[in-house]
DNA sequence: AAAAAACGTTGATAAATGTCAACGTTTTTT
DNA sequence: AAAAAACGTTGACATTTATCAACGTTTTTT
């Protein structure tokens, strides 16, 4: 299980894992199986766990006043899951994450990371890539939505993202682009012609 | 000068910084004033620097087919202004950012920053804080746009950014919103009974 | 002090998107 | 194999938001 995460790590830092290295990753992430639709992270609840994603695929979603649920983020295999506000600030977090496939994540906590980041250069060096690729990512999100109608969204994020695009169902997708499956619906029956 | 910004970075670090750390900051940054309505950077060119704002306000935003404009960030003292994705990836910028008040900003190359953050370990440590707020920040407001109407949008927005509404007109906040300035003027209107 | 530009507001109307309900199909569960 | 659940589509209609044009006020420039 690690072996995949050290592959992951090794691609993404130029100082290779040595043995010892990876003793430490071992023993401070823990691998968690969860069921498609178990909970990962449920609102009100302290985030205490960030997931790195070996296997399946995950939501993260609001539900709002009138009960509707909004989709935040989706993760799929060499994902991060967790919310980083609640894991950071110690509140009760705004989401819940649950597994929409039968999934594998390697559980790490803040804590520990923190530690394994003073010890693995590599790590630091894995992290800060990691969240230069979300700051872009999120940029780019924002500046569709603010920018686009919901047709030319849709276009954006099947070019960005093809992978969610064939993990997830086209109400979910709805949801992630902040528009309903109804009108999803109908712009890709436009789109077809 | 160089003074507001040690005060920043000994704010934001366990480490405070020595004499010798100081001297390398201020051989690596160095100051550019801007006039209001001058470009920091513009589209299409690839960009260089990353500012901190020392003193005044800026808007990043990019323009569409039809030339409107879309405010995707405002920056203003103590804010970090760059294109991320331009710098990092050496691509041209979708992006423009000028002065919406007389500026002052301290720049640094991506280089000379990786440089200093070997040197400097005040430095990783915040700039891993910056990482972390902004990630926090960027996913609440996506959160907020694809879950909200534009009146809750608003709400929140002025509740967690009263700076900015102090700072920039309505127009350029209905457009950081991702509606016309028309309906945040309605929105505003009937939110005053 | 005069002129120009920027800003905010309002009304009339159009366009985009949401809501609700119904239905057929596919997938999953029993 | 049957039943249930999940999914995607469609129509009718409501709501939200955008567009365009006009206008008064404030701020900036000349």
């Amino acid at each position: 299980m690690h072996d995949i995460f050290f592959a992951y790590v090794n691609q993404h830092s130029k100082y290779p894992l040595t043995k010892d290295e990876q003793s430490l990753i071992t023993a401070a992430f823990q691998l968690k199986k969860l069921r498609k639709k178990q909970y990962f992270l449920q609102e009100g609840d302290v985030c205490r766990y960030t997931g790195f994603v070996v296997k399946g695929a995950l939501r993260q979603f609001s539900v709002d006043d009138k009960g509707s649920e909004h989709i935040v983020n989706l993760f799929i295999e060499n994902y991060w899951a967790t919310d980083r506000e609640s894991m950071i600030m110690l509140t009760p977090s705004q989401y819940n994450i649950d597994a929409w496939e039968d999934t594998e994540l390697l559980l790490i906590t803040r804590a520990d990371m923190l530690d394994l980041m003073e010890k693995i250069p590599a790590l630091v060096e894995m992290i800060r890539l990691m969240d230069e690729r979300n700051a872009i990512a999120t940029q780019r999100r924002v500046n569709s939505t603010i920018s686009n109608a919901a047709e030319k969204r849709y276009e954006e994020f099947a070019i960005n993202h093809p992978q969610f695009i064939q993990r997830f169902p086209q109400h979910i997708i709805a949801s992630y682009l902040g528009i309903t499956k109804e009108t999803l619906s109908r712009i890709r029956k436009q789109a077809m012609k």
